[in-house]
DNA sequence: CATGAATGAGTCTTCATTCAT
DNA sequence: GATGAATGAAGACTCATTCAT
């Protein structure tokens, strides 16, 4: 995600058997590249080679490095915002409490889904290129929540956008702490147990008295 | 923050004036062209151009460029830590209702205090070498803020670690989304009550009633 | 024109009328793709795809890429010299000025048939490969000016093989500095009359006193 | 000379001696290379080894391949061009027949001086970005001639520019074909003789009736 | 001590050529 | 026969690092 950033498209849709194949295995060996090489490590041809091709084949997939790095970091996030956006369809005009439960459940279950791959990607996500896509992917998992909050039927939202920005990254910022390592051991136990106390505790500061 | 880990300690301890006034040179330049040109294209010679001196000079201060990336890094990460910790201590004895909001404050002015040196450097932390210092100074943090609460009159913390951590991950995922971008316009007028709010609101569930 | 010879033949006589379409289909191609991406844009992926067809059925026909090339420019320059032998046999016996005007006008009319494929072809002559297949044709027009000159009743050449060189050369000169446009705007226009001149003049200074 | 112009402006300007004689290296090198291998075989690597260096050396000086070969194309034609306009300036209010054998000796002398440059530089001008220099070369030696024509006491040229022009190339064509060896043995020998006569002969086409 | 030219390993990317389908 | 995906050698270019001046 270092240069310019040109056509960060893949070359061919994969839809034929093959393709899509050979494509799974290159976002695999990049997470892994990127796992074991870092961002900077994670050249053309050693993720060509962890995924049993050459760089040439590479290249037929994606026209250039970056490309292939937004594929990966845009597959990712488009699973995790789907997660998010289907528990918060699937919890309006439930009381906040339950939202609030669900909303860090989805998330932590999304991104912990593969947390090696969730950790490879912050690196891709923090250049350029990357900057981009994980702005959109919060935007929308922004807008799911913010719906979902705004139906709720005990409480009001004043300003639903930025109160589901705050939830949303109140999330992100202790879960991207584990992945990252920044956190002793035993933590990851009582995990969910702290972000449903976090999210439900703040929530719960709109509840409208009854 | 690309290679092997080397040895990324300064060369020279900055006793000098004149050593001082270079390693700040250095420093600024560093934030410039990570800012300007994104971590790849944060180049030794590039910094020291922008510092007004040679590449030359430069290596006289730092044995190589993931030294010199570190050691930036690593001040301003100081920086934030101390930062916190002094709040840490400031405000033990007191009601977890004040330690909330303190805590909040301190770290997001620390935080702001620069807002360009703290998004370049995500980048950096977020490539090999900077990881560990980054949990390092998480650690610190992290311990300040266990002393604090442990410390509260009116609450009572089980797992004051764990608490700690997820209170400072609390904090430090808004403001990232902020720093990176990731937050509509005018979410920065609001950043710090809604921070304060949440904070409030999580710790206060560590009550002892009445 | 650019690795070893190797063999430049094509591989299958095109005797079949299927051959001979696919082969000029090749032949089209390449020109076009030659001027408009010129000598190293001139990929044999991108010549098969604008004949219509594939890479591996260029192959069929080529053995490869240099030995489309040679095909291409062979035919190239097959026609020109025929055209000037052409002109030269039938001007055999004739004055000197008549003999200058008709190869000056053949060769001209020969050349700016396809002012494209003319130009293209140039740059293919340049490398290496080229320059072999256009030193034969030059020497087969030279042998055929050489025999014209010859015949002329109303001149004596001492060294007609030289003289016949120069005056191709003279005419090879100002007709490439038009196609590759070294020229202002209104040079064709007068071009031919121009070459007329300038050969006349000179292959009259070989005339007898009468 | 392939790809798009860019910037083919050398980096810096060679006044140092040091870098005048680097400078140097490499345009000997690149003539040399470009005579052995050809134009696709002058490689960037291949050129600075050949000149004693590194390829990073190479592009401290030129900022790519293109640079290199125009710059030393460039070279070449001005001192060509600085030749012929000087025998033009010189030889101005002369009788044609003087400008005419002063014109064909001049451009000959230039174009010999160093055939090996003179050769393996026509691939050069062949490709997109040579033909610009070389045009533009063309362009003001057709001035010089026109204006030295012009002044002709004993002519009368109705369109100076494309005599000029018609003058400067059927030298061209004939050095060209020696330099390219397209030409017998024994060729050079009598080519000066012949250029003179064939543009003595030219030119005095335009003399005035006494 | 400062300088900045030189080095060359290491990247990305292209494209001629092959061969399984 | 035709196809076009796969291969991988080779080229352009960058940049961390060193060292003669």
């Amino acid at each position: 995600m270092d240069s310019a950033p040109a056509s960060l498209k893949p070359r061919k849709s994969p839809v034929q058997a093959r393709s899509l194949a050979t494509v799974g295995a290159l976002h695999t060996a990049t997470i892994q590249v990127l796992t074991r090489q870092g961002l900077s490590g994670c050249t053309t041809t050693r993720v060509a080679e962890r995924a049993g091709m050459s760089v040439g084949s590479l290249y037929q997939y994606y026209p250039n490095r970056d490309a292939l790095l937004a594929a990966v970091l845009d597959k990712h996030l488009d699973g995790v915002a789907g997660a998010v956006e289907h528990a918060c369809r699937i919890h309006r005009d439930q009381p906040v409490s339950a939202m609030a439960s669900a909303l860090a459940t989805a998330f932590l279950a999304a991104k912990l889904h593969d947390p090696q791959e969730s950790k490879a990607l912050y690196a891709v996500a923090a250049d350029r290129g990357g900057a981009e896509l994980a702005a959109r992917a919060h935007a929308r998992i922004v807008a799911a929540i913010a719906a979902m909050l705004t139906s709720a039927p005990d409480a009001r939202f004043d300003d639903p956008s930025t109160t589901a920005t705050i939830a949303l990254n109140a999330l992100i910022g202790p879960v991207r702490a584990w992945l990252e390592g920044h956190a002793q051991a035993g933590f990851e136990a009582r995990l969910e147990e702290h972000l449903v106390r976090l999210l439900t505790a703040y929530l719960e500061t709109y509840r409208l008295r009854p």
